[in-house]
Order: C-alpha cells, then sequence, then structure tokens
RNA sequence: GCCCAGAUGGCGGAAUUGGUAGACGCGUUGGUCUCAAACACCAAUGGGGAUGACCCGUGCCGGUUCGACCCCGGCUCUGGGUACCA
C-alpha cells in the first residue's frame, strides 16, 4: 500500500464525525483541561497558512493532553460582528449576515482539512441571538452595579441607592466617573431624572460626555486600538476629537485587581509587562495651591513632590473647568484664540506636532505653599484633561517638558537636584542630592520623596494618591453590524430592558449606513423600541463585548436559562492553555479579564482569572519574489547579473518560483504584460530576488493551506508548520522546506510497508539500541511539548528515524505512533488501525503513561558527565 | 524619547542553560539507479589551509572563568510595544 494522504485524511476525517471522536461532556470522574484559541472574524479573504499556526499548536497539545488521560475542552466559534462586513454592505448592500454566514462556512471547510480535533458541537457565533442574549445580559448586569472599594467588588445599585437616601453621599468610598457630594435630602428632593443621571456616576455600566475619536466617514466612534496616526485602521480615513454622549464601561474600578491578578498568571513577561504599563499605576501626591487674590485652590497631581522647590510655574489643560475664571480682562483674548485653537487641532495635527511648543498665560498666579513665591498660570495642551486633575505644577530643571516649555516662554529654570546641566537639558533622574530645597536640602531624592508626602498632608496641603492611566472603556459604536443595546428611553432617560425580554434582535435593515442626519443605522427601523412605544438606544456593542465572555459559554452553549450552568462551570473552571496573537495585549485581553471579574463578583464563574497560562504564537510572514525588468524594455535579468543594468524590483507570484528559480512559461502566463518577457539568465536559470514582508494579496506571496493539503496533505502541514520554529517567533514561510517534513512521513509510513506495498512488521523482539533510542525520542518528545517547544520535537522524531535505521519492530513502531499522533493524526490513526487496533488512536496512552511499553530493565537513564545530566 | 525582545553557515533554526558550536531540515555539489528526466538512495557541505595533525569562527569592544553563543560592563543594528500619564 502506498501513503495516500489525499485518502487517507479524507477517510479519518469523515469517520472522527461520524463517530463524534471529539465531542466532550463533564466528567467527574476524570481531571479536566482547557485548551482555546482565540477565535477568528470570518474575514473575506479566507485562511492563509499563518493563520493556522496557533491553532495547530494548540491542537497538538490538546490531543497529548487527551493521551495522557485528561478531559480535555477544546472548542471554536466565530467573533462574527464587525466593521469589515459593514462595510461591505454599505458598498455593496449585501446583507452582514449573509457575508457572514459565507465566511464562515469557507473558515469552515479550510480548518476542516487540517484535521483538528474542536467540539464543533459547541461552536458559538457572536452574532446569534442566542448568543449575544447573553453578552446584553452581562451589560444589564454591569448598568444595575456600581463598584464598592471598601468591599473591593462591584454590588447591587440598589444598596447604592438605599446609602443616598439614608445620609446621601457621606461615608461613600466608590468609584464613580467625578467626586460628587450631595445629602439625604438633597437626593430625596430630586426629581426622578435628576436621580437617574447622578447613578451614571456610579454604575459600572454608564452614559456619559466624553472625548472620541471620530471618524466621519465610517459614522462611528473608534477606541484608540482602532486607531493609528489619526487615521482609522479600517480604510484609513481621517478621524478627529469630538465630543460625544457614550457608553462607557468602569473598567478603571478593576483597575489595581487586573495589575494584582497579573502575578498569578502564566502569561510571558513582555505581555504582563504591556499589561502593567497600560493601566499605569502611579503613585503621587495631590497637592492644593492657593491661587493669589482668590479663595481658590488649584488641585494638582504630581509624582515629584521632593522637587516642590523648583516649581516655576503652573500649568492646565486647555479643558480644565477653572480656564475662563482663572484668565484675567488683558488676556481674555489671547487665552480663548488658543482654546479655539486647541480644539481644532485633530489628533493627527497633535501627533505631527508633538515636539512643538504652545500655551498661553492666564494673568493668573498661584502661591507655592513652600516658599510663598507668586507663580504664572499658563494654559498648555500638553496637559491632559483626562489624566490626574488635568493642571501640574511645572518644574522645568528636573521634567523635559516642563523644560521645553520653560525655554520657549523665558521662564527661569531652577535646578533642586544634583546632576544634570540644566543649560543643555532636564535632568530627570529620580536620583542626586536635593539642593536649594529648604528643608530638603542635603537629602537624596529616594528620602526626599517620601519626606514630603508627610509634610504635604501634615501641613494639610494634599494627600498622597495612586493614579492609573487606564481609561474607562468607550461601549457604544454608531453601527449597525453589532449588539443592540438592552436599553430604552423614557424622557431622555436609559432605563434597562427587562431581563425575560431578551434577547433585543437586531433587526433586518436594507440601508447600513448612517442616517442623513447623521444618526446611526438603527434610526432608521421603524418601530425600533418598546411595545409601549419608547425608543431603543441607537448605538450597538463594540467588537470586544461579544468576545468578553465566549470561553465561558463554550462550557455550556445551549443553556438558555444562564450564561453558563454553575455545574458546568464549576467542572471546566477556567482556561489552562488560551493560545493566541499579542495584538490583543491591550483590548481583548483587558475587557476579558475585567469582565471575568464581574461576574466573578456576581458569583456567576468561579474562578477570578479567566486564562492560566497564554502563549502567542508569532505571526508567519510572508516570503516575496522579486524579478528585474530592464529600465524601458520588456527584459528581465536574473538577480546575479542586475547591477550590470538599470533595473526596476517587481514582485512576483511565490507560486510560479521554486527555490528562487522563476519558472519562465508560467511567468509568461501569468499577465498579459509578461507574455512577449525576455529574459537575461545565469546558468541558464532566472535566479529572483526576495525579501521578508507582510504576507499579503499586493505582494503576491500569498500561500493558501488549501493548496498544501492538496499536494502534501494535512499531516505534512500540520508537522512543517511545526517545523518552521520556535512557536512565539515571527518567521517567514517558505514552501520550499515542506519536501523534508514529507519525506519523513513517506519514510514513517515505508517502515510499516515495503517499497512493493506489503505488510511488512514484525514481531521481532526490539534491540536494546533501538529502545534506547524510543525512550530517548518518548522523553525529549514529552519535554518539548510541554514547552511548546514543536520544532525540536519534530527534529527529534526526525532522528528517531534516521537512528533506528530500517527497523520494522511492532514494539518500537507503535509507541513511536502514539507518540507522533498528536502531530499527525490522520496518517497515525491508519497505521493504528492497520497495527489492528480497534478504537481511535485518541484514545490510547500516551507512551510514557503506559507501563506496557516501559522496558525498565532497557531503558538507559541519562548519567552524570561534568555534573550535568545526559544520555551516551 | 521610554520599555521589552533579539542578533549563530547560502536559508529556517539546534546547542540538555557555563562543558566537543552549527543537531534536524532546506539548498548546493558529487555519486548510484535510468536511454534520459523525475522520484529514491548514498556521500560531502561554517571559513581558511599543500584539503593532512593546524588556524579562525556565534553583531562589535572589553571583563569574569580551567573553559563563555550562554554570566558581567559598554556600544551597534533589527523587530515589537508605548507615546506629552506630570
Amino acid at each position: 500500500m502506498e501513503y495516500n494522504f489525499k485518502e487517507i485524511e479524507k477517510k479519518w476525517q469523515a469517520e472522527w464525525q461520524r463517530q463524534q471522536t471529539y465531542k466532550v461532556d463533564v466528567d467527574s470522574s476524570r481531571e479536566k483541561f482547557y485548551v482555546l484559541d482565540m477565535f477568528p472574524y470570518p474575514s473575506g479573504a479566507g485562511l492563509h497558512v499563518g493563520h493556522p499556526l496557533g491553532y495547530i499548536a494548540s491542537d497538538i497539545y490538546s490531543r497529548y493532553k487527551r493521551l495522557c488521560g485528561f478531559n480535555v475542552l477544546h472548542p471554536m466559534g466565530y467573533d462574527a460582528f464587525g466593521l469589515p462586513a459593514e462595510q461591505y454592505a454599505i458598498q455593496t448592500g449585501q446583507h452582514p449576515a449573509v457575508t457572514t454566514e459565507n465566511n464562515i462556512n469557507r473558515y469552515r471547510s479550510q480548518m476542516d482539512k487540517i484535521g483538528f480535533s474542536y467540539d464543533w458541537s459547541r461552536e458559538v457565533r457572536t452574532c446569534e441571538p442566542e448568543y449575544y442574549k447573553w453578552t446584553q445580559w452581562a451589560f444589564l448586569e454591569m448598568f444595575g452595579h456600581y463598584y464598592n472599594n471598601k468591599l473591593n467588588r462591584a454590588d447591587k445599585i440598589e444598596n447604592l441607592i438605599a446609602h443616598f437616601e439614608k445620609q446621601g453621599t457621606e461615608g461613600l468610598d466608590v468609584a464613580c466617573t467625578e467626586q460628587m457630594t450631595f445629602s439625604a435630602e438633597e437626593w430625596n428632593a430630586m426629581s426622578e431624572k435628576e436621580q437617574q443621571t447622578v447613578l451614571h456616576n456610579y454604575r459600572l455600566a454608564f452614559r456619559a460626555d466624553t472625548m472620541v475619536n471620530w471618524c466621519p466617514k465610517l459614522g462611528t466612534v473608534l477606541v484608540n486600538d482602532e486607531v493609528k496616526d489619526g487615521l482609522s485602521v479600517r480604510g484609513g480615513f481621517p478621524v478627529v476629537q469630538k465630543q460625544m454622549k457614550q457608553w462607557l464601561l468602569r473598567v478603571t474600578a478593576y483597575a489595581q485587581r487586573l495589575l494584582d491578578g497579573l502575578d498569578s498568571l502564566e502569561w510571558s513577561d513582555s505581555l504582563k509587562e504591556i499589561q502593567r504599563n497600560w493601566i499605569g499605576r502611579s503613585t503621587g501626591a495631590q497637592m492644593f495651591f492657593d491661587v493669589a487674590g482668590s479663595d481658590r485652590k488649584l488641585e494638582i497631581f504630581t509624582t515629584r513632590p521632593d522637587t516642590i522647590f523648583g516649581v516655576t510655574f503652573m500649568v492646565i489643560a486647555p479643558e480644565h473647568e477653572w480656564v475662563m475664571d482663572l484668565t484675567t480682562e488683558e488676556n481674555k483674548q489671547a487665552v480663548e484664540e488658543y482654546l479655539e485653537m486647541t480644539k481644532k487641532r485633530s489628533e493627527r495635527e497633535r501627533i505631527a506636532e508633538t515636539k512643538r511648543v504652545s500655551g498661553v498665560f492666564t494673568g493668573s498666579y498661584c502661591v507655592n505653599p513652600f516658599t510663598e513665591e507668586q507663580i504664572p498660570i499658563y494654559v498648555s495642551d500638553y496637559v491632559l484633561a483626562g489624566y490626574g486633575t488635568g493642571a501640574i505644577m511645572a518644574v522645568p530643571a528636573h521634567d523635559s517638558r516642563d523644560y521645553a516649555f520653560a525655554k520657549h516662554f523665558n521662564i527661569p529654570i531652577i535646578p533642586v537636584v544634583e546632576g544634570g546641566d540644566i543649560s543643555v537639558e532636564s535632568y530627570d533622574a529620580k536620583a542626586g542630592k536635593m539642593i536649594n530645597s529648604g528643608l530638603l536640602t542635603g537629602l537624596d531624592v529616594k528620602e526626599a520623596i517620601p519626606l514630603m508626602f508627610d509634610e504635604v498632608e501634615k501641613r494639610g496641603l494634599g494627600k498622597k494618591q495612586v493614579n492609573y492611566r487606564l481609561r474607562d472603556a468607550i461601549f457604544s459604536r454608531q453601527r449597525y453590524w453589532g449588539e443592540p443595546f438592552p436599553i430604552y428611553y423614557k424622557n431622555d432617560v436609559a432605563y434597562p430592558v427587562s431581563e425575560d425580554k431578551l434577547p433585543i434582535i437586531l433587526p433586518e435593515i436594507k440601508n447600513f449606513g448612517p442616517t442623513e442626519q447623521g444618526e446611526p443605522p438603527l434610526a432608521r427601523v421603524e418601530d425600533w423600541g418598546t411595545e409601549e412605544g419608547y425608543p431603543f438606544e441607537l448605538s450597538t456593542m463594540p467588537g470586544f463585548a461579544g468576545s468578553s465572555a465566549y470561553y465561558l459559554r463554550y462550557m455550556d452553549p445551549h443553556n438558555d436559562t444562564a450564561l453558563v450552568g454553575k455545574k458546568e462551570n464549576e467542572y471546566w473552571r477556567n482556561v489552562d492553555l488560551y493560545v493566541g496573537g499579542i495584538e490583543h495585549a491591550t483590548g481583548h485581553l483587558i475587557y476579558s479579564r475585567f469582565w471575568n471579574k464581574f461576574l466573578y463578583d456576581l458569583g456567576c464563574v468561579c474562578e477570578s482569572e479567566p486564562f492560566k497560562k497564554l502563549v502567542n504564537q508569532g505571526m508567519i510572514q510572508g516570503r516575496s519574489n522579486f524579478v528585474y525588468r530592464v529600465v524601458g524594455t520588456n527584459k528581465y535579468v536574473s538577480l546575479g547579473l542586475k547591477d550590470q543594468y538599470e533595473t526596476q524590483e517587481i514582485h512576483v507570484d511565490v507560486n510560479i518560483v521554486k527555490n528562487d528559480v522563476l519558472d519562465l512559461d508560467a511567468f509568461r502566463k501569468w499577465s498579459p504584460d509578461y507574455a512577449d518577457a525576455e529574459f537575461i539568465l545565469e546558468d541558464g536559470k532566472y535566479i529572483c530576488g526576495w525579501a521578508i514582508e507582510k504576507m499579503s494579496k499586493s505582494m503576491y506571496n500569498v500561500v493558501n493551506p488549501d493548496y498544501i493539503v492538496d499536494n502534501y496533505g494535512a499531516d505534512t502541514l500540520r508537522m512543517y508548520e511545526m517545523f518552521l520554529g520556535p512557536l512565539e517567533q515571527s518567521k517567514p514561510w517558505d514552501t520550499n522546506g515542506i519536501d523534508g517534513v514529507h519525506k519523513f512521513l513517506r519514510r514513517f509510513w515505508y517502515r510499516f510497508y515495503d517499497r512493493q506495498g506489503n505488510w511488512n512488521v514484525s514481531d521481532e523482539q526490539p534491540t536494546a539500541a533501538e529502545l534506547k533510542t524510543l525512550h530517548k525520542t518518548i522523553k525529549k518528545v514529552r519535554e518539548d511539548i510541554e514547552n511548546f517547544s514543536f520544532n525540536t520535537s519534530v527534529s527529534a522524531f526526525m532522528i528517531c528515524l534516521n537512528e533506528l535505521g530500517d527497523c520494522n519492530k511492532r514494539a518500537i513502531l507503535e509507541p513511536l505512533a502514539v507518540l507522533l499522533a498528536p502531530f499527525v493524526p490522520h496518517i497515525t490513526e491508519e497505521l493504528w488501525h492497520q497495527l489492528g487496533n480497534e478504537s481511535s488512536i485518541c484514545d490510547a496512552a500516551y507512551p510514557e503513561c503506559n507501563p506496557a511499553y516501559l522496558v525498565e530493565s532497557s531503558f538507559e537513564y541519562p548519567v552524570s558527565v561534568n555534573g550535568k545530566m545526559r544520555f551516551k
């Protein structure tokens, strides 16, 4: 029998489906293991060879864990709401539901060909009402809760209302948008509408006026991740800053817990670092500066209270609410002009002018509480309204931004820490001896900072404070293709739809663009509202809404009374291994953790972190090929000779190039432009140039997995993707190397069959050398899988086969097949059955776990050489 | 600017974490088979050297050590994250 991968793979994929080999259920007699891939957004382009990399790695790990005896949950689904389908709909009128369905089918057929062990009975799609019912439900719960800092968890909003009724804001320690103070009497005297407005200051899902990235062309709000260099990531349209009423999630309430939780996770240090920076905790002092000639006290935040003797001016953000109050009559015009200018400046311009210093003097002064000196107050957009208090004390000698500002406006620069040369630049380091600083003079910076915290509190000037860079997540999008909000409006007040009315189903529409009035597409739906006629919210939820709790839904995907059943959640708990791209570090991976912690507070889930271990697979880059056209002709010169001509580099389809040698006929046929091409060859061949670039259509370097599966088989594809290099590293795809892996599988096959195709497995006893090779390989492969070092385990298999020579003994080949099964499930399943086994190789025991395969006496343990354990 | 990761043959990458650098695969060269080609198989393959015991080699400079791709100090370059966060 020949190694006919096409037949073998087709046969077993059908068989696995028929027997439901990969279906799993709660089984309290076995230990669980949950392996999850980041589910894909099904784009119209289909999968290229880079996409399945992480899926293959997690599939190998799942199959391995199953062989080791675990009950493995390994599901897959689709993140199906999103902008591309909507953009396509606006352009073509094709309903996003239709294109999404088509794309999903395409993805599914591509994935099926690779032989994954997913339990498809658990598939979820975020755009289906049965699924987004629970996205809406979670939102309602957030709407119905606030964050209680004393309990350090979310609490029912009813409890907050009760507190207001009894004692107003007295004794409250809760997360809020802004500090409010009112008494019980004041609260009780408020109208329903006023009370509801106040509550938005505390709810975990709330409405507020915020500066947002508004993209006029897309007609929607974008989060920072969706904007790059002032342009939208999708489409590349200009984005401007705009004040709008938006729904937000109070992620900041969980900042400290999100930070603390990182310590317990098995994530890479770099990923944890990205999240820490994103959360951006900093400890400093809140301080009040008296405004000269007024009873106002300007509140600022600083991490360097030790430099107070070097303060020579104050700066407030253009959006600071006191700007006009602090501006004197003679400076009024200049300040107003400045405010007008900053308002007009878009995000894009700000970035372009990032080094340009601008600002204006208000005419007012603060009093330095330590020196009693008067210091001028400026307005400048280098101070952000959204961080700290929107006002700073400026120390030009020790802050580079303050330094640039002081130089520009000729403000004095007083050094208070020894070490730098302030005639050249500021000295920002937190190290050195204090000078010119009254009571601090002579101390080290490290001593001065804590001393000042005490001093500030003692003198009643302010207190120690922790700030976070993390912002609340903007949660509404002015789009159609997303989850509708379970919110209706009555008398302009937002009310939750009752839970038993969920899901609020996204209505069908024909025109997907914004209305002429700039309203979201849902404004086109005539009866979009409650039965009583109250209008629903017109926005829909953003992409991260549906992806924040999908890992929980997989545990119990068809439950229609809860997001996840208690029994299911307590068995599967959380994700043991999560595999996906690093690009979600500050988006999905923050929001999911937040969402999970909220559900944890509600008692709906039993683990406070969703993803225990996380592995980021690297990106697979494209390897492009070039031909060199002699300028002004239709002649193409081979790489080695191109320096003799003036040439132009042109991308050529990698599929008509093999080992950098161009297929001349295929090139002539590739495009009419090249039909009459002439070539200047070297050694009778046309050698192409190459470069590593992003895999994309425009570079003609896209390789489709279907093509590889058709020509080499799924097993070869799986093994080769792993062989390319370390999983977490970015690396180029190069189809040329694939023969080596394919050859390995053929050689493995022909241990079982001879060249004439006759079954040729012997029952002879293996030699000691053969057993040593086998067990060395078992040990190595197992260690490599546990360390996600799949490339070296593939090498180990190849070495093993080389060492075994032409050994065809069952006692060696059978355990080797089990060892290989996670990597190449089809070929091993076939051989496993040829060996006479009835059940699937998926249910075999991993060699090391199976005593039958361990011949103790013949197994040579590693010996100590120079104090190291090694095999002889 | 700041933070993180990395740099090893013609190419992708190994090196049991301080102990024979270049495993494994690709490519290349030579050979066997064939009328021929493809497939397959065998051999060689870091550089230099009269192709022999020898010398030089892990981005660059220095250090620690009996011994350094690995540890320490200083640079250079590449990739990624972040950007007025006070």
